[in-house]
DNA sequence: CTGTTAGCGCTTTCAG
DNA sequence: CTGAAAGCGCTAACAG
């Protein structure tokens, strides 16, 4: 299933002896070959070949030159969910895109939740890092910042020393809400998880500050400025916590809700993928959308305008790209562009 | 938007001067804490904290050790394609989860279709590689045999000295074949590209030896036998060429097909999510599934069930998985598994 | 339980 | 254009 390094690993030192040169020569054919005779060039390349050396070795290379030529990617503590939720593959194709136009690699840390989530973070032979929005009390954080690299939180939590690559989710919820809201009387939210270990679950009108997922802190405080601008009051709505972000955690949260005895007219979900589940459940439960119940969804995914969502429209591949041009030293990034996206899920 | 390093680097000799102790006793501290004593470890952590130290220099370790303790996965020239690929999600998951669980971090590689991708997997500190089915010609295979690393490629090429995790591709496009293709009279293919410029097109019959992707050839193959075994001529099958793995690219396939002088009664589509996208040009034509139309997937992916389709059902997922632990030199990886999943898109 | 020695493979000086 | 020296930060191996 593999090749073993049957053939010992080859080093500099030999392909110089093997050329007649000196060490440096060959080091020069390598890194800087205008500064080498073509010549010599040519005999240490020969003797490469001859020996089968396949170039200067990262891992000596790094340690002498300081640097990794890689980014490390924190997920937090779901990572192998992490590549099915569309919105974090695509800011992983936005950093990629930045990486490959670099010439890094994009290191993942396989984060677990475990207590040696850490060590994972101080092992990785990385120059920066990027963290996938967590929780204020994420362990992982404090880690990276310990290893004194450049680093970005995508989303939240804000943190000293750190960069930050957000839209500003408060502002959008409310503009999303006030979309969801309008004419309702028994306004809903489905909701990301609160905390990280994730509890599904149906609360009357949360105290956001012990929401401890800063992206999801800011989008219920928006939604709750949406709900009391429409008159109405905060304990009175239901925030249904999915697990994570699929439709049928949406569908699931969205048919307790209806079932409940007193049945929301308006559910405004974190996404696009729990609002695909929302409209499912309102289809199962022959729910009209926007009569009998408005939706609205977050990021404007592809599926999105099949749907008629109404949504937050953002680019979670330009967030990517710009986590990574900010960790590689380029300017500081601004707050990210987001906008309202009106369709037929809401009431005019 | 980062944090320099501001403060000069400390190193593990510091830490033990700092300390009152000999470099080896701080290292145990990190490596080997049971070797140290109480009182010598508590004064390496007090001085380590002090100083702001955050542990071994992952690169220096590297270097000493001789071991990365990261997989290396080489995406292909479409590298930002891939994470919107479900499919390469899911593999990518299945690396993950065998890298969390050993500890091993997964480093992209940002390999462009460009001349450097060579350079680029020469200068990846990794301890072994997985590479993401390619062309027989892609020199990326090559670069990575020259690493005389452990590599598998999933899917294809086989190449001697690297390990292959496939399923059987030519039996079951044989299988789903004769599925897709009982009582047709027309069949057609849409499959995924031939070669690495990935250009569209209609190909009546191609002569599958100068298909470069082994999958797709094999796959080509498999669905020739089950024509011919139907009693139909290879050379009348129209294969419709696809650019990506995405229902649009199907539609648009399937649409064409369609509307040509002699439509098919069949199509054996490379993927659920092409085949997703032949149902909806099929509806758009107003033809029956599978009445006028029956229509075969690949994967058994999510959507495949709320589709009906029939289709090949494998794991990608596992395949990653077994990737990763062929790699880590576990047990060679026998061929993966595979199975026909018959529903409502096929002719009984 | 602790320390000394040696060197992983390479590249940055600085001299020829 | 080429080379000699020095050492990146760490840990295996072997003493004490």
């Amino acid at each position: 299933m593999a090749d073993p390094d049957s053939s010992k690993r080859v080093t500099l030192t030999q392909v110089a002896r093997a050329a007649g040169v000196s060490v440096m020569t060959a080091s020069y054919t390598y890194n800087q070959p205008s500064r080498v005779s073509d010549e010599a060039r040519a005999k240490v390349l020969a003797a490469a070949t001859e020996l089968g050396y396949a170039g200067p070795d990262p891992r000596a290379r790094s340690l002498r030159r300081g640097t990794s030529r890689a980014l490390g990617v924190v997920l937090g503590e779901h990572l192998s969910y992490a590549f099915e939720d569309p919105q974090a593959a695509s800011f992983l194709a936005g950093i990629a895109d930045v990486c490959a136009e670099h010439g890094y690699g994009m290191t993942i840390l396989p984060i677990t939740g475990a207590v040696d989530d850490a060590a994972r973070i101080r092992t990785a032979a990385v120059d920066a890092f990027i963290v996938w929005t967590t929780t204020d009390d994420d362990p992982v954080v404090a880690a990276v910042r310990a290893m004194k690299l450049p680093a970005v939180v995508h989303g939240g939590p804000a943190v000293p020393g750190l960069g930050l690559v957000s839209i500003d989710n408060r502002a959008a919820a409310r503009a999303v809400g006030d979309a969801a809201f309008a004419g309702a009387k028994r306004p809903a939210v489905v909701s990301f998880p609160l905390t990280r270990d994730r509890e599904r679950g149906l609360i009357s009108g949360p105290d956001t500050t012990r929401v401890l997922f800063p992206v999801t802190r800011h989008r219920l405080e928006g939604y709750r400025q949406a709900v009391e601008a429409a008159g109405l009051a905060w304990k009175d709505v239901t925030v249904a916590v999915c697990r994570r972000n699929d439709p049928s955690e949406g569908e699931r949260a969205a048919a307790m809700l209806l079932a409940g005895p007193e049945p929301p007219d308006a559910i405004a979900a974190m996404s696009d993928q729990l609002a695909a589940g929302v409209l499912q459940a309102a289809h199962t439960a022959h729910r009209s959308v926007p009569g009998d119940l408005a939706v609205t969804g977050w990021d404007d995914a592809p599926n999105a305008a099949d749907l008629g969502l109404t949504t937050v429209a953002q680019s979670l591949r330009t967030q990517g790209s710009a986590c990574a041009q900010a960790v590689l030293g380029q300017e500081a990034p601004p707050d990210s562009p987001w906008s309202i996206v009106r369709r037929r899920t809401t009431r005019p």
